[in-house]
DNA sequence: CCCTGATTCGC
DNA sequence: GCGAATCAGG
């Protein structure tokens, strides 16, 4: 595929909306990304921050020795974007969060709990919020129910049911970067030490 | 892990 | 001019 005319301009149109570089690529298809980037800034609009004539915001007075030709400026703008992205529970999981349970994960843990015998504490829903259990309820059913060996790096490894019978399996969905649950399991699964405070009786 | 844009450099 | 590879950051 080449830069014909119609496809630069609309590179030129989603890049100026704000539409990321892959977003444009698939759109456009025929190029990856990375040919939307190198494109993009050899029409030399990188920087989607309003040119503003020669408007020279106080220079950090870097002492650098190369002199680029066109603009330097990194970060400026936060790019408005269309991402309906909420990031329900900010306060949830942070650095003082705590695991209400430990990772079922172990490479190689065989001997399981003998059928019928108490389970290991379970997180009760007197200890959770009632907005995330009532998620986990709702993705539950759309639970991938992976058993052990599915599991893989990227999968939710929420155990759900009695290890000890064949209804046992891990939630199996998309796992949230870095956690070994999904968004709905971390939700339940890392809280605030402040909240788990409050919740005690 | 997924993603983002930025830069480099052989083609 | 092009864009894969790489870098840097979230």
């Amino acid at each position: 595929m080449s830069w014909t005319d119609e496809r630069v301009e609309l590179l030129k149109k989603m890049w100026a909306e704000g539409q990321s570089a892959s977003q444009i690529a698939k759109e456009l298809g025929g190029v990856t990304r990375n040919a939307v980037i190198g494109k993009v800034h050899r029409l030399g609009l990188s920087n989607r921050t309003a040119p503003a004539g020669g408007a020279a915001p106080a220079a950090p007075a870097a002492p650098v020795k190369e002199a680029k030709p066109a603009a330097k400026e990194t970060k400026a703008k936060p790019a408005p974007k269309a991402d309906p992205a909420p990031a329900a529970e900010p306060a949830r999981e942070t650095a003082t969060a705590v695991e209400t349970r430990p990772a079922p994960l172990g490479p190689s843990r065989k001997p399981i709990v003998p059928a019928g015998q108490p389970l290991p504490p379970q997180p009760s829903a007197n200890e959770i919020s009632p907005e995330a259990l009532a998620k986990v309820n709702e993705i539950e059913k759309k639970a991938k129910k992976l058993s052990l060996m599915d599991l893989t790096e990227r999968t939710c490894k929420w155990p759900v049911g009695d290890p000890a019978t064949d209804d046992f399996w891990f939630c199996g969905l998309p796992v949230q970067q870095g956690k070994p649950y999904c968004e709905a399991h971390v939700g339940v699964a890392f809280q605030p030490m402040s909240s788990r405070r409050d919740r005690r009786r």
